[in-house]
DNA sequence: TAGTGGTCTAGACCACAAT
DNA sequence: TTGTGGTCTAGACCACTAC
């Protein structure tokens, strides 16, 4: 191919193809030409011609699938999950109401078990590290497809020996926190959720069924009764389906 | 190389060295095995050994140099930018406080121009597609790097003719949305934020200096007056390097 | 000079999908 | 059967880095 700059072939190839795709050239759903049309359009190797596919795939653009080809991927909007208020009365978890708002079936898996802090978690709980903790994994799935998966942790030294122990159990199951810390006498005042990306873990990629290219957001959130923590929370969505929204005062001072 | 399942030798390499960098094996700094290495260690092709680092690389788990090898990247842990509140009188932006924080020297480029609002501006600001709009382009320097870049939007309609049409010039120059809006007799009450993450675009990689497998994460804020858009902004930073914290309300009922 | 990663060619076999 | 992408081999030249 013509080499105008010291751009690499497939670097040129891809940067063509990105400009197509995000000015609308290339809508959601059209198909880029195959590997062997793109050799002969551009005058290059396969090896090149995939390197250039590549890097839209890593870029989350495309979706190839063996057999068919490479096509651009839609760009399905981010659903902003709203983040300004939790509510203390409320028959249902978060989720719930997210996948409800959305029109959309909602499950949810949980599982508890024993466990002591580690450094990280005990610092975001203001307990010793090794103290004991009630660990819960959650998965979550809107019409039957995974669409979050998170890990939370609450000092045993505030639950155990109540009816609250393991979240997932007794009278007040799937209530939330808030609700569970009510009923053995703590008020939850707010929350504190950070906000961050990554590239997913493998078993992320399996539990969420991620595809290539694409990260995760994570959302560390602990609830605070008053300055003392009462549970922290590890939450992973996938990036392109989801974002937060959340609601900022304006104080004077 | 010996294939125990139907996984491919390039993903099974990169499982290898994943699992050593995420569980310390390799800490942060570690030089991998050069490609010849890899290429005798598990008896594939270059190309083979190539790719398996390179799925490293996407996820932003190791820097290659020419010349010198692959590094496993150091996880640099994220700054939390708090956005708890905002506060009314307050003699600097939120950036420059960001960087104080930090202990960094904080430089901040604008550029202003008036424009029209497209559909999704238009939206967001309440007003009429193609109403004039007052666009500022800002990029964000601490100790000398590129940081942040965002592009706000204010209806003409409010500041046309005021000493605070232009965000970078004037009176109030730097001094923030709601110092400039209080100006002109406007009372900011509240700022909505939406996270979420996406590859960079080819520009946002230059003028963000972003390395390969880094996302970014978005923020679209919008200042409101009680009910009134008053500002809007996409802001844009680099993934590994920052992450948004915020701080959510209890409420009864 | 020797070793590294970056780019590229010219092939090959396979699984999968469309026809 | 044909075409697609997925994987892989065996080379090559280059620019950069360290010695």
């Amino acid at each position: 191919m013509t080499r105008w700059t010291g751009t690499p072939a497939y670097a040129q190839i891809a940067n063509d193809y990105r400009a197509k795709i995000l000015d609308g050239t290339l809508p959601a759903g059209a198909k880029l030409p195959s590997e062997s049309e793109l050799m002969g359009q551009y005058g290059v190797s396969r090896i090149v011609a995939r390197q250039a596919v590549g890097v839209l795939r890593n870029e989350g653009l495309v979706d190839s699938h063996s057999g068919k080809g490479s096509f651009v991927r839609p760009r399905q909007q981010v659903e902003r999950l709203a983040r300004d208020r939790y509510r203390r009365r409320k028959p249902t978890g978060e989720f719930a109401d997210d996948a409800r708002r959305a029109g959309a079936t909602a499950d949810i898996e949980a599982a508890s078990a024993r466990d002591t802090a580690s450094d990280r978690i005990a610092t975001r709980l203001k307990i010793a590290p090794g103290a004991p903790v009630m660990r819960t994994a959650y998965r979550f799935l809107a019409e039957g497809r995974p669409v979050q998966v998170s890990t939370s942790y609450e000092p045993l030294a505030l639950t155990q020996g109540t009816d609250v122990e393991r979240p997932e159990e007794g009278p007040l199951a799937g209530l939330g926190v808030i609700a569970r810390m009510d009923h053995i006498g703590i008020r939850v005042t707010e929350a504190v959720e950070s906000v961050a990306t990554r590239a997913p873990l493998p078993w992320e990629v399996e539990a969420l069924d991620i595809p290539p290219g694409v990260h995760v957001l994570t959302i560390e959130r602990t609830f605070l009764a008053g300055e003392l923590p009462v549970e922290t929370c590890d939450v992973v969505v996938p990036g392109d389906r989801y974002g937060m929204t959340y609601r900022i005062p304006v104080v004077d001072g």
